[in-house]
RNA sequence: GUCCCCAUCGUCUAGAGGCCUAGGACACCGCCCUUUCACGGCGGCGACACGAGUUCGAAUCUCGUUGGGGACGCCA
């Protein structure tokens, strides 16, 4: 039997850094198992589901490198999901409920109060089709719930191990609206049952529902798949993500913060898991190392400024080729592997590139911090041609002439030259820079 | 309130009764490299939440306490 695994968002807001994990575990599962992955956007709450959320969700695939075989949507369904409920109606498992949401809402709290679990009380299915006649004589319309068995519910659980639910315990589900749409809960199972999916790799706010979707899988007769809930991620608080709202998106981080794809990807997939938490070049290196057995079930803390210094790292080590192309759209064209070798240690986002470009490529403001030492130390630059040796015979010079040494002597000449107080090796930048602008910097002038 | 899950260095974790004076990675600190900073190399600091029990022996098993996450929707 062979993997099929979906990514099912709900395309009502951007993806977070939570969501995507999810995604990108069901990929890396696919793709080790030589599987198949699915994109199916879960748009069934129409009020909230958002065509711009949608494409949002693609876009944020797309720069991690997740690509889908397949691809569905609730919303083209919902002949086939009348059909299911029809078939489950015929089975008996389906009955009417005509409570208002209000009511309900009463009911819940009124058990809380009571210290009970705000069970349904399953008022539905004791209504004789004379009660059921009134109510709709009275203009109510029915919603339908699934009926559970009140029977043990198993399963062996890729993360959780054996998970165990008393189908007594849990509310009967409404899978139909009051308006006849179908409900998550539903549509899901039926999709996951029409499109053969092997394993349901989501998140731990789903257990309950696997426990409820399990029995409507057999009620539908579908083959029940495996199942791994994996822990939420909070923030680096402890938060669970889903409590703020509009942080952590990876549109944000990936617009805002500059993260690089791999870094990302790296982190989200290593978090959480006994592997030493390393930056990858290719989501390949991700595939090969990848493995359930290593996840955790204790919830993990997502840090921003731990995939910031993930990113800086996977920068450090990445090769020219991998780079050319988002250098380009970086604007900065004619980037050779000799200058990439040379500042890729000093990077923390790609965008960082650009200033050493600069600094080698365009007009720098120096900052000059002794306006006489620096003019001694223009009056000192050798003649060109210049190359990496030329740093050491000037500063040697310029040593020779000051009397300065050390840091007194290297911190003003950097400050000079590049206007910063860090970056790559001097000897390697200043050939780039060219004695006419460096005697113009040396002298104070942005050149 | 009820139910589920979790609880080891700051963080992610290894650890499935003696191999643990608890191992690794990141962070942090120090040293080296560099006649500067960064990069890189080497080293150091640093944890079994608490309380009972079981056992010759517990980070490992049991119970409780505390703390954290999740679920309990005509959302997904």
């Amino acid at each position: 039997m062979s993997v099929a695994v979906r990514f099912a968002p709900s395309p009502t807001g951007l993806l977070h850094v939570g969501n995507i994990r999810l995604a990108l575990v069901n990929w890396l599962f696919a793709r080790k198992h030589g599987g198949t992955f699915m994109l199916r956007m879960d748009d069934t709450d129409e009020e909230r589901s958002k065509p711009e959320y949608a494409a949002a969700v693609e876009a944020d695939l797309n720069w991690l490198g997740l690509n889908w075989d397949s691809f569905a949507r609730e919303s083209d369904r919902y002949p086939r999901y009348d059909e299911a409920a029809q078939a489950l109606k015929a089975a008996g498992r389906l009955y009417a409920c005509y409570e208002t949401a209000e009511e309900l809402s009463l009911k819940r709290t009124s058990l809380l109060s009571q210290g009970k679990p705000p069970l349904y009380d399953r008022a539905g299915l004791r209504l004789t089709p004379d009660d059921r006649a009134r109510l709709e004589a009275q203009g109510r319309t029915a919603h339908w719930r699934f009926k559970l068995d009140h029977t043990p519910i198993l399963w062996n659980d890729l993360v959780r191990g054996p998970v165990h639910f008393e189908g007594a315990a849990l509310s009967d589900p409404v899978l139909i609206r009051e308006d006849g749409r179908p409900l998550y809960t539903f549509t899901s199972v039926v999709d996951d049952v029409d499109f053969a999916v092997t394993h349901v790799i989501r998140g731990e706010d789903h257990v309950t529902n696997t426990a409820v979707q399990s029995q409507i899988w057999l009620a539908l007769g579908g083959v029940v798949p495996v199942f791994a809930h994996l822990p939420l991620l909070t923030d680096a608080g402890g938060q669970g993500l889903s409590k703020r709202l509009g942080s952590l998106s990876v549109g944000s981080l990936r617009d805002d913060e500059g993260v690089e794809p791999m870094a990302l990807a790296s982190l989200l997939a290593k978090l959480g898991t006994s592997d030493a938490i390393e930056p990858r070049l290719s989501l390949d290196a991700l595939v090969a190392e990848f493995a359930m057995e290593k996840v955790s079930r204790a919830t993990p803390k997502f840090d921003l400024e731990e995939l910031k210094r993930l990113g800086a790292r996977l920068l450090h080590v990445t090769p020219f080729e991998a780079v050319r192309d988002r250098l380009e759209e970086h604007g900065l064209h004619g980037v050779d592997a000799a200058f990439w070798d040379m500042v890729r240690g000093n990077l923390t986002i790609l965008g960082d590139a650009a200033q050493w470009w600069g600094v080698t490529h365009a007009p720098v403001t120096p900052l000059i911090e002794d306006a006489a030492f620096t003019a001694a130390a223009a009056s000192l630059l050798p003649q060109e041609p210049w190359d990496t040796t030329t740093w050491g015979v000037w500063t040697e010079a310029v040593k020779q002439g000051t009397g300065r040494k050390g840091k007194a002597l290297f911190h003003p000449l950097r400050m000079a030259l590049t206007g910063q107080a860090h970056g790559p090796e001097l000897k390697n930048l200043l050939p780039l820079i060219g004695r006419a602008r460096a005697a113009r910097r040396l002298a104070g002038e942005t050149a």
